[in-house]
DNA sequence: AAGTGGTCTAGACCACTAA
DNA sequence: TAGTGGTCTAGACCACTTC
């Protein structure tokens, strides 16, 4: 019986672990299915709970499992492809995109969203709340900044998506990076606060300047952001 | 005196620690500055190390903090932020793109690869490794995938990617997703394995099918990925 | 050699879900 | 009410960097 490489092993248990386990996940469990506790796990594989959730939570981040309180752990689907690339010469809440508007609020800008804006700290900005589902769960929940400037406080979300659609939009610039879910966003997702997110914030250009900043919250461990092709389809659309 | 949230908080001791945490980040200390180290923080916030621990994770998720082993904790810059749409136009490895070729490796391509590539699984491929820096610090690793048809094994990686440069460009297909740094990947970005990183899939479309992949890993923790205008400044260069 | 963050343990209790 | 994952503790040792 050899030794293997238990004499001089450089890589931590919980690594292993989770090799072990991805295996596991792709020979004896099929999607959907609920794992053996995490006691039960933890003694099979011979370590403590907290080594056990270090393994289980890099599988949850890399989408192969899906953890509930009071429920157990299951075998995530693969991830879901969502498009985060609409035409660029449409703007948020335009017949036919992807999201659901749940309503409006008339905050200060938070310090970011003002500089995107071009605005004083603490202006007073339009923020209307979206959400959008995959497969009847939900992946992502939207903030669309607009200045007040405009148009006066206390409006509909319909409405103040609809002064958008009568500008003439320039052009887009987005950005995509980790961040960790604040409570509100995690609430709406379905997780728990601080659950990994991709944030994707967006700006629309006017000739004027910006027009509106938008906000995607996607959960990182049920989606794969797509970008479709930006050069072909555009040149048989045109 | 009041008793503040104290009787009923139902948000976690650590969840607390990070809001003071990220505060005092903003206030006490500047870029660069190193923390007091991990036990002396936990005693003066009252909480075991492990507790603290969980609130520097997540702070380093975010892009606030860096931690080294043997170092210490340091305060990050804000994330810099990183072109991930370079012209739709051109192949990777034409003059002026921003990764450098290290080496070039002659593999059995990965299964996700080859359903990509339209290979069977097992087949050859070419891989070319590529690595990109910001401000002196790497940000990037990439592998560069190329069906070995039309070329034979055991070229040069410049010679494989000249090869890519003669045929003609369809369109390409971006994907984003969260994923943890492997060992390889790991010790090129300087980070430990399991490390969050974004993982960027690129498929080179032409009218024969895919010609190459690219599989681009990214810091999460100091890269914010930018797409630049998709409108605008295609229209103003065509 | 001293000091840092990284890993690991063995326990405890809590919040939540479902029968 | 029983069972799940989530939080927290107090300690130990290890790997790495720096002096």
């Amino acid at each position: 019986m050899a030794t293997t490489q238990l004499e001089a092993l450089p890589e931590p248990k919980y690594w292993h672990l989770k090799t072990a386990l991805s295996e596991a996940l792709d020979s004896e469990f099929t999607v959907g299915q609920i794992l053996p506790n995490e006691r039960d796990l933890a003694a099979r594989y011979g370590v403590a709970r907290a080594t056990l959730r270090q393994a289980l939570e890099q599988l949850e981040l890399e989408g192969r499992l899906q953890r509930r309180r009071g429920v157990g752990t299951t075998v995530s689907p693969p991830r879901v492809g969502v498009d985060v690339s609409p035409a660029p010469d449409r703007w948020p809440g335009e017949p036919g995109d992807a999201w659901q508007t749940e309503s409006a609020s008339c905050p200060a800008a938070p310090a970011q969203i003002a500089q995107l804006l071009g605005l004083a700290a603490g202006d007073s900005v339009h923020a209307v709340r979206r959400t959008r589902a995959a497969h009847s769960q939900p992946v992502a929940t939207e903030l669309v900044y607009v200045p007040t400037r405009e148009l006066p406080a206390g409006q509909e979300a319909e409405a103040i998506l609809a002064t958008l659609h009568l500008r003439d939009l320039k052009g887009q610039e987005r950005t995509v990076e980790l961040g960790s879910a604040k409570a509100e966003d995690a609430r709406l997702l379905d997780r728990l606060p601080g659950a990994p997110v991709l944030v994707v914030t967006t700006r629309y250009l006017t000739e004027q300047g910006t027009a509106a900043v938008t906000v995607a919250t996607y959960r990182a461990d049920t989606c794969r952001l797509t970008f479709g092709d930006s050069g072909a389809m555009r040149l048989l659309a045109g």
